[in-house]
DNA sequence: AAAGACTGTTTACCTGGTTAACGTTTTACG
DNA sequence: CGTAAAACGTTAACCAGGTAAACAGTCTTT
């Protein structure tokens, strides 16, 4: 209806009649710019000796389901078989879980997290929710809240 | 609280005591899930000759600041200069905007939609738009708009 | 006039994901 | 049974989207 205007006062910049950008009136949009910002923190605080975000979700898994096959982690993280590979490979490298054989099938072989991988789970848990808390503090309890359900709402709808 | 439990519990497969994942509980993880779908969804609907989401946030973003230059709608989108060369390449390819000399600064090149870049925002507005209606149809206006809020209080801890 | 800062650009790189193909192994079934 | 189909882990080639560093040209500051 505005457009018109907008398209006539092409004489200056920035701050324009309407200053409420388009884009911000899309989930996607604000999706993505929220996700980079968290993420970027979580590397910041985690450091580059720290777990990246993908490897922390991959070891929480394999901590918390023990014997999980690869393609069943793949499945639980949403992502390819093939791409779960080098995950791996970087976990098994810090000594954070082992690949074992599983009798009775041989294609399988089962993900089993160390001693030395729950105790760096344990502590990146504690950095990791040290991270949300600090970044996320201008969110209340009910907001977060809130803000995990709405989410979970979204995830339900994949691949319908 | 009930950590010493879970860490106890590691003698089987899948399905264990606690069923609910470790990860569930960060807004990271879910923003990412969330933000996957999304985009996913985003490209399916638009298709392969539809704009990805970037292309189309930067027209958006062009269309609404006339003479808007390539620093200024980097900082928008939040990314560097140097990533924003070949989007700009792609928009004056595709015949969406030109590169325009400004005088009195010969360093810049401020940015303008064409007639054909605007009509590409507009139907492409509302391609996205009914993307994020059907995607998002298990959520009410109400918790759309909760989540948008939510999501742009995130984005206002960037970087401080 | 010189030093510094800013603009657009190129180049090289990184992360995190995909698809396609493969050899091996197990399962389904005519 | 035997054979076809499916599943597993893996590799290879690719793609998307971002970064950092350096650069020449152009202002701006002092």
């Amino acid at each position: 209806m505005a457009s018109r205007i907008s398209a006539q006062q092409n004489h200056e910049d920035e701050a324009s009649v309407e200053a409420v950008p388009i884009l911000e009136e899309f989930i996607g949009y604000n999706l993505k710019r929220a996700y980079m910002i968290v993420q970027a923190d979580f590397r910041r605080a985690l450091g580059d000796e720290g777990l990246a975000p993908r490897v922390f979700s991959a070891l929480a898994l394999v901590v918390q389901f023990p014997n999980i096959t690869q393609s069943g982690l793949a499945r639980l993280l949403g992502i390819e078989r093939s791409g779960l590979v080098a995950l791996v490979d970087e976990l098994e490298r810090r000594g954070f879980l082992k690949r074992t054989q599983v009798r009775g099938d041989r294609r399988v072989q089962a993900l089993v997290a160390t001693a030395a991988g729950k105790t760096a789970l344990d502590e990146t848990l504690q950095a990791v929710r040290a991270h949300e808390a600090a970044l996320l503090s201008g969110l209340s309890a009910a907001e977060k809240d809130t803000l995990l359900t709405l989410l979970q709402k979204i995830r339900a709808m994949e691949a319908s």
